[in-house]
RNA sequence: GCUGGCGUAGCUCAAUCGGCAGAGCACCUGAUUUGUAAUCAGGGGGUUGGGGGUUCGAUUCCCUUCGCCAGCUCCA
């Protein structure tokens, strides 16, 4: 036997030709690494199994649940032990793909549906399968055979076909054999730790036309521990679900009568009011003033507006004197009748005028869910006109004014993307080089780090999408930036030129908090109800010991309230135990008690929604100390 | 929209095989006058999402409709 010569992880071996990368790991690298967490080795940008033979002169890398394509071996290999559980129980199931996703795996299987409970059978089926400790063979066999080989499930049976002449491989665990791409871990054994999270419709191939299959989602770990730290996790974000919250903390609800559409409730509603004032005040500073335009307009606006040609679906329609209209799905059709309602000079400009704009728009009732996603929702939009030139000083403006806001709200990790032009697009190659040149400039001129998306700009203009990360890591799309030259064009809005010829200007779409409904979702997720106290609908709670206070507990009420504060008086006949867990329950920031020591000495015993009580302060001194934290918006 | 699951009091959830629909919280009344996360006692509250069917009898079985939940880009 010939000996070759390998390196793994930069460290050169020379071997028998005929060893797997197993063996060179366990005898080379055996003292100074866990080889048990090892699963798959990856050479170049292919990955190969453990048990493959080493490829000579070749340099690999060892992979481990930590490396991505660790991960996706390890995940890959428990769809397929879930794909054996699967046909040990149901003979009959058809498994057609299985590849692992962001959060975890999947499988779908044809032919077969599956109940929730079947899940825990399956579940049981695989721990059986693991304590087997099968091995798991990579299997070449030539296209004829493989048809052969799968010739009972026509899912396989396409999807070989479509696949080029030559070798095809297999992997084979027990009696369990599924055409793959590999690489595998070498044996069952590995998959210590799985949980099958949820059954699912899905098509064949993601095609409406196709089959629909059954799908089942799992996730899985090398450790028990990791499982656990993973649910444990799934628990916390379903404990902050802000369809819960709303409704413990009686800030909005659904109703069958209004699928999809929010109401607000009277906190709901401080809450929304809060981020709107707020909002207002930063877009005074930054030169916008406001409009607002109708809810319903005229089916002719729709048109011109090219609404109708692209966007109907999810529009909602009505007749007023049987004339047909529309209930607006944006802002901007009603902001150019606005706009164009006098003569405009480049003088003016940049024009920067802000809505909160109303908008409907029909979603698919599948896709609702909660304030992420609804029929209703207030955009806080604005149109910039400005000229091509000016269009990079704009930008810039709307880019601080962006991070300002975020900041404010307790964002401060963001992610930022530079769609260009697509393929099919209108406009001339100098406006949209001017624009993209535009867009980019900015960001570079602000130092912001950013993700380039070529040809996934708009038809009608590139654009700048910036994404938040909120306290448990997901990532949401609020603000966007995008350049227009279409929709003035199709309105004839014009500006007088300096040199007096009529021009057309160009049209910035701008959105920062996206949707209003949503964003206040994401802040509800994102503090688990435990606003900061500028946002608190509960900002104080005033607490007697027992109704002989309440005369100086309703003084110390009225003086919050006079100074801004919202503050509310618990009146009721309960003992103090009681309206404190209340107020803690309602998220109060504050709960003042108040007994016979603050009643003589005219002060208040201020205990916070931590928990920690900071003892007695002078009335004076405690309005003083929140006025302060929310003029701040101290986060 | 499609697939699957679910729908019982304001909320969270029980109700055996088809046999008188229940609990806790909340609410109301009374007692308790309370010092930092649940005082005690009593009371009211339901067309079991809507409509239809099977049955002597339906929360339970069937059909239909509405709503809610999850998934529906991830390519062997």
């Amino acid at each position: 036997m010939s000996q070759v010569s390998v390196e793994i992880n930069n460290q050169r071996f020379d071997v028998q030709s005929d060893s797997s990368w197993a063996q060179v790991i366990a005898d080379h690298l055996g003292n100074s690494l866990d080889t048990s967490s090892i699963l798959a080795v990856e050479v170049g940008d292919h990955r190969y199994d453990l048990m493959a033979t080493v490829i000579p002169n070749a340099s690999a890398k060892t992979l481990t649940f930590a490396d991505e394509g660790g991960l996706d071996t390890f995940r890959h290999s428990s769809a397929h032990l879930m794909a054996q559980a699967v046909l040990r129980l149901f003979p009959d199931a058809k498994p057609t793909i299985g590849p692992v996703v962001e959060e975890g795996f999947y499988y779908d299987f044809g032919a077969q549906p599956f109940t929730p409970e079947d899940l825990q059978r399956i579940e049981a089926e695989m721990a059986k399968i693991v304590a087997e400790n099968l091995p798991i063979r990579r299997i070449e066999l030539p296209k004829e055979q493989a048809l052969a080989q799968f010739a009972d499930n026509p899912f396989k049976v396409e999807m070989i076909q479509e696949l080029e002449e030559g070798t095809i491989s297999a992997y084979q665990q027990g009696d369990f054999i599924d055409l793959c791409r590999g690489p595998h871990v070498p044996s069952t054994s590995f998959i210590k730790a799985f949980k099958l999270t949820k059954v699912a419709g899905a098509y064949w191939r993601g095609d409406i036309n196709r089959p629909q299959l059954q799908r089942i989602y799992g996730i899985s770990f090398p450790t028990a521990e990791e499982l656990d730290d993973y649910l444990a996790k799934l628990q916390a974000a379903k404990e902050r679900d802000h369809r819960r919250l709303g409704q413990e903390m009686d800030l909005f609800s659904f109703h069958e009568e209004g699928t999809g559409f929010p109401f607000w409730h009277a906190k709901g509603m401080v809450l929304k009011n809060t981020v709107v004032d707020y909002w207002r005040q930063v877009h005074h500073k930054y030169g916008y003033t406001e409009i607002q335009t109708p809810q319903i307009l005229n089916q002719v606006l729709w048109q011109m507006s090219g609404h109708w040609d692209h966007y109907q679906k999810n529009m909602y329609f009505t007749n007023i004197d049987d004339t047909p209209h529309a209930v607006k799905p944006m802002n901007c059709p009603g902001g150019l009748l606005v706009y164009k309602a006098k003569m405009h000079s480049y003088r003016e400009f940049p024009l920067r005028v802000a809505e909160l704009g109303l908008v409907h728009r029909h979603e698919l009732s599948g896709v609702l869910h909660g304030l992420f996603r609804v029929r209703a929702f207030t955009q806080d939009d604005a149109h910039i006109f400005c000229t091509p030139e000016q269009v990079k000083d704009e930008v810039v403006n709307v880019i601080r004014q962006v991070f300002e806001i975020y900041e404010t709200f307790g964002f401060s990790d963001v992610h930022v993307e530079l769609s260009t032009r697509p393929e099919k697009s209108i406009g001339s190659d100098e406006i949209w080089q001017i624009a993209e040149a535009g867009l980019q400039n900015a960001l570079e001129s602000q130092d912001i780090s950013y993700q380039l998306n070529p040809g996934d700009g708009a038809f009608y203009g590139p654009k700048i999408d910036f994404h938040i990360r909120d306290c448990m890591g997901r990532s949401w799309q609020c603000g966007t930036i995008q350049v227009d030259f279409s929709m003035p064009e199709r309105f004839k809005a014009t500006y007088e030129a300096a040199d007096g010829t009529r021009k057309t200007p160009v049209m910035i779409h701008r959105a920062i908090l996206g949707s209003l409904e949503r964003f206040i979702g994401i802040l509800i997720e994102h503090y688990g109800g435990k606003f900061p106290l500028w946002l608190n609908p509960n900002q104080v709670k005033v607490v007697p010991v027992s109704d002989k206070f309440l005369d100086w507990a309703q003084t110390v009420t009225d003086a919050l309230a006079k100074a801004g504060i919202r503050a509310d008086l618990d009146s009721r006949k309960e003992n103090l135990g009681r309206k404190i867990r209340d107020a803690q329950l309602q998220q109060y920031g504050y709960q003042l008690v108040i007994g016979g020591r603050e009643a003589e000495s005219g002060s208040v015993s201020v205990r916070l929604r931590s928990g920690e009580d900071l003892g007695a302060m002078p009335l004076d001194e405690f309005v003083n100390r929140v006025v302060t934290e929310v003029a701040n918006r101290t986060l």
